[in-house]
DNA sequence: TCACAAAATCACATAAATTATGTTGATATA
DNA sequence: TATATCAACATAATTTATGTGATTTTGTGA
């Protein structure tokens, strides 16, 4: 089964980008600030003072702030951001990319959920933010090694948090490793929700060693698999093949594909 | 190596008890709160008011709030907390006891990591305060179930953080039962840090089977052990015997026990 | 190398938002 | 029926965000 999401909610992150440049709050003129870096590589500081109505002083703190953050890099008069020949880049990045597309896949992802389920989530953004939905699904039992799921879904009742445990990964806020794997070897879950940097082909991919055997463990710790993918990760492969697309059960994503490159009806076809 | 940590330092918390009944905070005065319930078991709405010069209302909203954290029980007039024949309580009442104690503790368990050392950090408050003190000594490897040491010691350059997973517990605030116990049976650290609510005789005493299974696990896991136990909980004893004093190589505590009930210079004496 | 203009930074002032507390009056309770 | 509780709003205190101007740094071209 492979699901389009690609209706326009009216979102609050939809809105944010109607009044981008108008008269927004700190934590949106940063997010705004992201996304202008995003996709121009480099921003400038006149500019984005001019662009959103507050002083220079305060674009230094932002960038400064961001800078921190590790999310971009200050320069003279502005900031870059270096994406490298690597589309991989930081959690932290990729928390404040595509919010919209990431929601409506999240509602998505969520019908699949019935109360009484267990269920895997695994590292990444997208993960966290229907982690963070998973409550509306209690009584729920959640088995995870992402750390943002971890932190939302602690102290909620109904829910049966499992961390998964492992070696911290900031990059991807994650636990992983030998005692990850471990950990799921001895675990079974209804419902494994797997989210991919990269799909081409019919198989998905990762640049990630660790992050790809977690993934791994996942699906075949859980009787059945679903694939979350940005449109825009359509036609991308990395260093290491995560999982033939036949392996999962569904497949979310938030836009058609420019290129076919998944059978319409069924994730089992051959190439 | 029995240590007792006596000394007086001039902290934070100590000064906030020299103030007690003064000008203090919300969350100083909350403290103060549940410390006077703790010594009462009850105490009065009118009295509070009076005692830290706020108005009544003031102390209803915290009375509240306590009440909805489950760390106390409003009654008319005032409060109560039932700590019924079970001395053991909610992680978020020992969070808020003895802060002073616990402090010294830490330093003095502190003073027993190297960097480079791989260390074990158990569930409870007086480990997540040991836990906040860590990053003093990196490079370290941190192994622990504590969700409080997880939280902070994520983003901390050079300290490898590993969590060990389990099912999360909100009592203890912390990850226990069979995926935590595996993943210790393959770890394995320089030192174990685990503290005890209850000692009496020669042993250890937990009231909670998984966490007891936890420290267990530690215990074998670790190279050598350290008993953190706070005076109070001499001559008390619980449901499962947690380990024999014996298997510590140190026993750090805040006071002379009023009771001699451990040999002077060796955890290794027979009763 | 030097001067110098633009940019960055610092220290402090002000403004905005949040949080804590107090007051009053209505309602509930022993 | 006096007293306690609670809700709603007003005020105060605190924290956070932003702006301003003086000072320092930095890149640039003579």
């Amino acid at each position: 089964m492979l699901i389009y999401v690609s209706g326009c909610y009216n979102t609050i992150a939809s809105n944010r980008n109607r009044l981008k440049g108008c008269d927004v709050k700190r934590d949106e003129r940063r997010q705004a600030i992201m996304d202008l870096l995003i996709e121009a590589r480099a921003v400038d500081l006149d500019d984005l003072a001019g662009r959103f109505a507050v002083s220079k002083m305060t674009i230094h703190r932002d960038l400064d702030d961001l800078e921190q953050a590790g999310l971009l890099r200050k320069v003279r008069g502005g900031a870059t951001i270096e994406t490298g020949t690597q589309f991989e880049s930081d959690f932290r990045i990729r928390e404040l990319q595509d919010a919209d597309a990431k929601t409506r896949m999240a509602r998505a992802a969520l019908e699949l959920v019935e109360p009484g389920m267990t269920v895997m989530v695994n590292d990444g953004s997208m993960a966290a933010l229907l982690g963070a939905c998973l409550p509306d699904k209690a009584p729920l039992t959640v088995i995870t090694n992402n750390a943002a799921v971890i932190d939302r879904l602690k102290d909620v009742p109904r829910v049966t948090l499992i961390a998964l445990g492992g070696v911290f990964s900031a990059k991807f806020n994650g636990f992983f490793g030998v005692v990850t794997e471990a950990a799921l070897s001895r675990l079974r879950a209804d419902l494994a929700f797997i989210s991919t940097p990269a799909l081409a082909g019919l198989q998905a991919f990762h640049m990630d060693d660790a992050a790809m055997r977690a993934k791994r463990a996942m699906i075949s710790a859980a009787g059945r698999s679903v694939l979350l993918v940005n449109h825009r990760r359509f036609g991308r492969s990395a260093l290491h093949v995560l999982a033939d697309l036949a392996e999962f059960d569904s497949i979310i994503t938030d836009a058609t594909p420019h290129h076919r490159i998944a059978p319409r009806s069924t994730g089992r076809g051959s190439s």
